[in-house]
DNA sequence: GATGAATGAGGGTTCATTCAT
DNA sequence: AATGAATGAACCCTCATTCAT
């Protein structure tokens, strides 16, 4: 028991522990506070008893560290092959912005990695475990970011001269405070809509090679 | 009971408040998490006694509520105040780099800023809803940055084309992502001291009015 | 705070422990079984509420472990009075087969000590642990006979060419053993009344010094 | 289901009712509580499937009930065996103190009836209702003592003016006390190699016949 | 007969809150 | 105003038992 890690394929994970897992992201998908979800509330949602969560995991925390965990990987799995498919950065970055912009559950996602990475919670101790393991490499946003921009500038489309880590920090760092600035209106005090050109513009500006 | 709103002048806080503040960010200070602070731990600290806590607040996420959005608020005072006081943009930026390198303090308010308007916990909502209050207008970030931003398109150190709103944005992100790659260095795997003289430069580059 | 450890003077336990002693003591006598009794059986007889059993002790167990060893040890010390008041060695043994066969709660005590030194439950760890104290040597039984059997001997009663240890260990046997006789009637299938007598002169016969 | 009771002869116990009993035994001799063993443990120890402890048993209680019954029967057979192959009673007394000294188990099973008969507990409640079947009768410690009393009364080596019964309880009560000692270091303070004479001798003293 | 995944009743413990002093 | 002993609702987790395979 409590052999499950939140790093199993989608394909190993066990059904009762994908109903769990549904029932997590659907409780923070509907506002409800990581602290505040109880097992008892889990099991229900998953149809299941609620010994049951036990048989998979060792404690509440543990479920709920691996749905997320789970969650943010296959987000970034997804977000991944979906920005590898398509043919030029331009065409990515606004890939992203679109993504941001239409697919909240996506921006909650990346925003629970960015919690994890900042916050001393229980939780999101334990999730940044999990993320530092092997299996989650190719997840991380660094690397998925680091991917496109390789791309980029083996294409010959992305300036040579600064180091990827730096481009990564870029379009991190624009796409956050963007999906802050839609999240709530509160932050900046700009139209989300009357934003976006000026964050594509100012990434792109930066980033892209300058032919001639 | 209940009258503290964390809004208070700071001379206007009672000193069995103020002790509760300062136990309250010295427990977050050592790493604990907001949701495990207990109010026996807060009012020991404080050396008061348990009931006494409830003479100035009705629940416990009051407590800390009121103490975190009052660090916020002091803290982008003081930010804003130092900055204010720089002569030119350059140096204010670099006070700024410099305080997220040095003052750990500093960024774990501006991290527990972004928390509260990115997470859905009581708390933070709590919070949010504090923030949004008009005593709070002066200390918000965007107002904060947006000041000294102002001041430099007013002294033609910066461009007059660009938003605002968008300039605020950028300084934010940047200082974001840098905050993040200090606090963990999983995040883009770049070392703090190499990624500094990039973000100041993207920053300059982007925002610097071009003279001639 | 579980600052109670079973061991304290009798007038420095506060009310409402003394009141979850009773209780505990109670059930016992009911005959149920120190594992069976649940925190808010004891709270609810004791009139308290449940949370307050943990003002003063740390864990259910230590509740009953403190419960049980501080009435061995007020039985003991009750016994040892008794045995002291009175005159001879032949008055004294008269009164401990007395206590056993009219005062089933001290035999249930006297038992209490024997499944404590003799069984592996936590809760006899417990128990054990707490009677190896300094503060409860004047309540073991090896003590309380040791003092009639010492006395005896100076008074010349007693013989002098066996060792004190053993002496003890002759009273404490044949009490025991008359003990689970009389708690049922399937050990050695002899009536209680009949065996008595027998007992008495047994002890008698090995221990008292042959005059002249 | 639930067709055993503990009280078969070993020939007759199926293969996984013996190695469920092997493994409590086990169990309770790692120095583990009766109360503690978890159905669970007792199937992977035996090595079986957990539902089949259910086809030979109707409760948890009822396995750890029956095994320990099965093995108080198995070591009071054995040490009846051994008692009447010996010549005479000073050999027998002495074998009995061997055991108690060098064979741990036997003094657990021994204990364990004790406790048995003097504790309130489901568990000895349900092993004291099966020790009173009449399968059980010859395995009694006072039968088993009573016959090798019988033996030396018939050879003219023990008294005739003591009746049988209260010469098991003297023979019980010294052997219990025996082992309490050696259990347990803190009980008569005396080292239990220096207190075997003296219980040998003391049992002699009153049980061997005087010739002449 | 044998299995072990699934179950859910039940109990220990925590801790925010109250209120008599 | 200040206190802290007392409270009990709430919640995690265990484990005996069942039952479909």
């Amino acid at each position: 028991m409590g052999r499950i890690t939140g790093l199993e394929e989608i394909g190993h994970v066990p059904p009762k522990v994908r109903q769990m897992y549904g029932a997590v992201i659907e409780l923070l998908e509907e506002g409800m506070d990581m602290e505040d979800i109880r097992v008892s509330t889990i099991t229900e949602r998953a149809g299941i008893g609620k010994g049951t969560a036990y048989e998979y995991f060792d404690t509440k925390d543990e479920i709920v560290a691996c749905a997320v965990v789970s969650q943010i990987r296959w987000m970034f799995g997804w977000l991944g092959e979906q920005l590898e498919a398509k043919a030029d950065f331009g065409e990515q970055l606004s890939f992203l912005l679109d993504v941001v912009e239409k697919k909240g559950h996506c921006s909650h996602s990346f925003l629970r990695f960015v919690h994890a990475m900042t916050s001393n919670s229980e939780f999101n101790r334990m999730i940044r475990e999990k993320m530092n393991a092997e299996e989650f490499a190719a997840y991380r946003p660094a690397n998925v970011f680091g991917r496109i921009l390789r791309q980029g500038v083996e294409r010959g489309a992305i300036r040579r001269d600064l180091p990827i880590e730096y481009m990564i920090h870029c379009v991190f760092s624009h796409l956050l405070s963007y999906m802050m600035e839609i999240a709530t209106k509160d932050c900046f005090r700009m139209d989300a809509q009357s934003l976006r050109p000026f964050v594509y513009r100012g990434i792109m500006g930066e980033l892209v090679a300058v032919h001639g």
